[in-house]
RNA sequence: GCCCUCGUAGUUCAAUGGAUAGAACAGAGCUCUUCUAAGGCUUCGAUGUAGGUUCGAUUCCUACCGAGGGCACCA
């Protein structure tokens, strides 16, 4: 439609001979107005040409409309076009959007797009802008031994929605994360655990895990790395407040480096899987499933190997038949090996690579990183490996990673070209301040979980009492508790489907609330807002979805009996007003290649809010499903399509829809 | 001190250089004998300061003020 008008536009310049020069550098720009009043499509093109036409941008958009409405007489999508205060408006007819609305309902029917790895999405809003790309995105990095904290929440959120984009945009997407198993940081846990009585018995637990169809594994990892989460805590106020304590974890840093140590390598083992499994639980939820797990064990060596390869006044010998081609650019400087970056761009400083113990630092681990990333894709095939590595790191890491990013450039020139770091704002708080040293972080598990309770609360207020004491059919059917329920079929299902809605609802409400803002600004988060559900909310956008659903139910329409409709009977059932809804509807496509063109979900996220308040007008106003009006029929299918809308959307924000609120 | 990011209603967020700067929450007032009121409708209210570029600036440039982050062996 948008590329129908401006060849409009383009003939009609053509005409008023007004296409010479400078006129070709400007380009016509056709957008939808913010504002819904002011047309569907807009063109500012007559103000750009008024000087060159030496008459006010008013008297040219004047002429040009003009000329616009001999041309488009026989058009039938679009009704109207106006010049208003030197914009050109155009007015799309019921004709477009009748035919929108039944090109969404056809949509992605019988359509390979989106559906990858088993993934299936119905696939309305799709594009093609990074068709045939490979594409690995890396994101929510947790370390093990250290808490999975609410920036966890938030890298995993953003990532997981980029990733999703992606894939509606064409690529081909791997998902990765990269998780540091080693480090000063594990050193600090360890310690924490050597120092801690208690934490042998703690420590001999996993031996007893019961089976795993069971609900106690799950709690009992999550226990278990709630107090390794604990241990590292300890370690390190005592890292920073005793010097004693700093000397003694520096040495076990080195040994777990080295695996050296018997005892230590006992408690790492299970410290290390104990963490990991308790991730698993979360990105469950979450909705997450990585395709690779990279771990800075195995990323150390391989960038300790790279920084040596590159040193300058090479003092020890380079392996027999190394690279020649080193570069030089790291250099020693007391008793560790530095990168320069100054050197290169003022603008950067120096960054430490070894330490004077020789160990990696997360710099050398991440060059490692890099370097494994795009060969691990590379096949006969696809030699380059990636065509883009995406990082999704906290904004406090940008500085760094420009750093890094030099480096790369100097020493893989080929891939310093396709890798891409997004960075996002940090997780403010707008009660208390949280500081992860002194242990009062809100760990991403607990919010989830705080969540998911308000939820449950809301629940057995407002719909039904929760209870799970089911109602006794009326003679005497024992009482019911939970989880006896397998034995009571129909309650059971019930049950089921509650406690996965209260799940959905619960990460929808922190998802979107991460989501709704540009990344790179800092969340200010507000735990009393993150689960009041009112608004501009992911429960509002579920809400909506639920209620459309209500709706189709009443009317008894399923999704075959679409079919049996022509495009013919549609349009001769629709006689009466367009509707805000239908005017956004359409866009849908446009504001997915948006978001995905900035790498940016928060445009689906305006958009869907957008689309459900005009949802939720719509609803109030008419009544969709009336049996005596035979428009009823049209507006059902509006539903339709907002349904679908919705949920493709949500989709692409990684929330999910529930069948009932 | 140097570098990066960000300053929009009381609060939390929007706005490819365009029209009357949009929402939500909070405040005031309506609205369920009608498809789920977690809803809808009214109403009150904002571009940090000073310059510059432009027909036009919340958006681009400069300075200042304010917030957060980074700046050598943590990640």
């Amino acid at each position: 439609m948008q590329d129908k008008i401006i060849n409009l536009i383009e003939q009609v310049l053509k005409n008023l001979n007004l296409e010479n020069d400078g006129i070709q550098n400007e380009k016509i720009i056709v957008e939808h107005p913010i504002n819904l009043e002011n047309g569907d499509y807009s063109t500012n093109i007559a103000m750009l040409l008024a000087p060159q036409a030496k008459i006010s941008p008013k008297e040219l958009a004047e002429k040009i409309v003009l000329e616009l409405k001999a041309m488009s007489r026989s058009d039938l999508e679009i009704e109207k076009v106006e010049n208003k205060n030197g914009f050109i408006n155009f007015y799309l007819s019921k004709n477009f959007f009748e035919n929108s609305i039944q090109e969404i309902l056809e949509a992605g029917q019988g359509s390979t797009l989106g559906i990858q790895k088993g993934r299936t999405l119905s696939c309305y809003g799709g594009n093609n802008f990074f068709a045939n790309k490979k594409i690995m995105v890396d994101y929510t990095q947790p370390n093990p031994f250290k808490p999975f904290h609410i920036g966890h929440l938030m890298s995993n959120s953003i990532g997981e929605s980029i990733t999703r984009i992606l894939e509606i945009s064409g690529a081909k997407v791997v998902r990765a994360n990269y998780q540091g198993d080693v480090g000063l940081h594990v050193a600090k846990a360890v310690w924490g655990i050597l120092k801690d009585d208690n934490g042998k018995s703690r420590f001999d637990l996993p031996a007893q895990r019961p089976n795993s169809d069971c609900k106690l594994p799950a709690d009992l990892v999550s226990q278990q790395a709630e107090y390794i989460g604990q241990c590292y805590v300890a370690g390190s106020t005592a890292y920073e407040e005793n010097p004693e304590a700093k000397k003694e974890i520096s040495e076990i840093n080195k040994k777990i480096y080295e695996k050296s140590d018997e005892e230590i390598n006992k408690i790492y083992d299970w410290g290390r899987k104990i963490t990991l499994d308790a991730f698993e639980e979360i990105y469950k939820k979450l909705g997450t499933k990585f395709d690779y797990y990279f771990f800075e064990g195995e990323t150390g060596p391989i960038g300790q190997k790279i920084v040596l390869e590159n040193l300058a006044d090479l003092e020890v010998e380079p392996p027999l038949g190394g690279s020649t081609s080193k570069s030089g650019i790291f250099e020693k400087s007391e008793g560790a090996i530095i990168f320069p970056a100054e050197k290169y761009d003022p603008k950067l400083h120096t960054r430490v690579f070894l330490t004077n113990q020789n160990l990696p630092t997360y710099e050398a681990k991440e060059l490692g990183l890099t370097k494994i990333k795009f060969e691990k894709e590379s096949t006969s095939l696809t030699p380059q490996g990636l065509d883009i590595s995406i990082t999704i790191i906290a904004q406090e890491q940008d500085e760094l990673m420009k750093v890094i990013n030099k480096v790369i450039s100097l020493i893989y020139p080929e891939i310093s070209g396709r890798i891409k770091y997004i960075s996002h704002g940090m997780m403010r708080f707008a009660d208390s301040k949280m500081s992860s040293r002194k242990g009062n972080v809100i760990t991403g598990e607990s919010l989830l979980h705080d969540s998911m309770e308000a939820i449950r609360q809301k629940v057995n207020l407002e719909v039904e009492p929760l209870n799970l004491e089911v109602e006794p059919p009326s003679s005497g059917v024992p009482e019911v508790r939970p989880w006896e329920f397998k034995k009571v079929e129909p309650q059971a299902q019930l049950w089921r489907e509650k406690e996965e809605m209260i799940s959905m609802v619960g990460v929808a409400a922190i998802k979107y609330s991460i989501l709704k803002q540009a990344i790179k600004k800092d969340i200010i988060y507000d735990f009393k807002k993150s689960i009041s559900f009112e608004g501009d909310s992911g429960p509002y956008l579920q809400y909506s979805y639920v209620r459309a659903k209500a709706v189709l139910e009443k009317a008894k329409l399923g999704k075959s009996d679409l079919s049996v409709l022509g495009k013919s009977d549609l349009h001769s059932l629709a006689t009466q007003p367009t509707y805000d809804i239908e005017k956004l509807l359409y866009r849908f496509p446009e504001i997915v290649l948006h978001s995905a063109q900035e790498l940016e979900p928060h445009y689906i996220a305006n958009y869907l809010i957008e689309l459900a308040h005009s949802f939720n007008t719509f609803y109030g106003q008419v009544k969709i499903v009336d049996e005596n009006d035979s428009n009823s029929f049209y507006r059902v299918l509006i539903t339709q399509a907002f349904m679908k809308t919705m949920k493709d959307g949500l989709y692409l924000l990684g929330i999910q829809v529930p069948d009932r609120m």
